[in-house]
DNA sequence: GCCTTGCCTTAGAGTGGGTATAAGGGGTTA
DNA sequence: TAACCCCTTATACCCACTCTAAGGCAAGGC
């Protein structure tokens, strides 16, 4: 089974530019070119795009997915190189999970507050008294002399 | 309790020039300038490059950023349009975290196959049988004809 | 036989969000 | 009076795309 750039695009969630970005910066060395010099893809190559598109997403600079991937090529010996990175990758990624989640409940209180000024805010529209009730602590509360 | 750009970037894990970067980019509309026209950011600014980072950090342009801060200082009145951008964005966290944990899947299922022939490599140091055993469906291991 | 459509190509410019450098000013310490 | 450190503005650079321009090739319709 072979593909198009635009084929891979859409099935990889990617734009047709990303996808040659990646190719022109020696990300997809395997895939091959028709008669007509257009660029052919078949299941392996998108393996490769799948893993790039999952390095990249967890913060992996393409310079270092293409270092990975040419250690790769270089066969058994670089294992425990690569095991390293994958490593780094792994504690790289829980990071940021945990990160989006202290951000998440941040967030979560935004949401609250507005609710909650929102249903308040209903029978009186907008009266004097139930603005002050909701002058708590938020940030977006603080509107500085 | 008043800081210089500095002392802001140093609490906030920012650098001076991304904190003169949001300024100057109207992300911080109430920093004030001393005699020397230098920065002076008070705690209440600190609070806003706190919502910025948080923002910023869950996927928020700070385009949008900048128009949320808008509505925060036009009042009460935007307080429906806030809860639909804080909705959104406590949304488009939750994919983003979701998405991490399938991407960190892909990698702890790298971490534990390199650890496998590392483990297995140990006793014969990269004997042909091991290197045999460990070709599996990985996408690593495919390196094409 | 040619024209539109629709995909592909390359080269190069533009964008967002920083990150850094250059050139220079102000104020404190020694 | 010089060293040091922080500040300023303006400008350039970087990554990872993202898009535009200009054009080639092939299939289908008139």
């Amino acid at each position: 089974m072979t593909y198009t750039v635009q084929e891979v695009a859409k099935k990889m969630g990617l734009t047709t530019y990303t996808v040659r970005y990646y190719h022109d910066h020696g990300l997809l060395p395997y895939v091959k070119r028709d008669e007509n010099n257009n660029r052919v893809f078949d299941d392996v190559d998108l393996e490769w795009v799948h893993l790039i598109t999952c390095l990249r997403q967890t913060g992996m600079p393409l310079e270092s997915i293409k270092h990975y991937f040419d250690l790769v090529i270089e066969g058994e010996s670089t294992v425990p190189e690569r095991y390293q990175i994958m490593l780094a990758q792994q504690q790289r990624t829980l990071d940021e999970i945990s990160e989006l989640n202290h951000h998440l409940e941040t967030i979560n209180k935004k949401v609250a507050h507005y609710a909650d000024v929102l249903i308040n805010a209903k029978p009186d529209t907008y009266e004097p008294s139930n603005i002050a009730a909701t002058s708590d602590s938020e940030p977006d509360m603080v509107t500085k002399a």
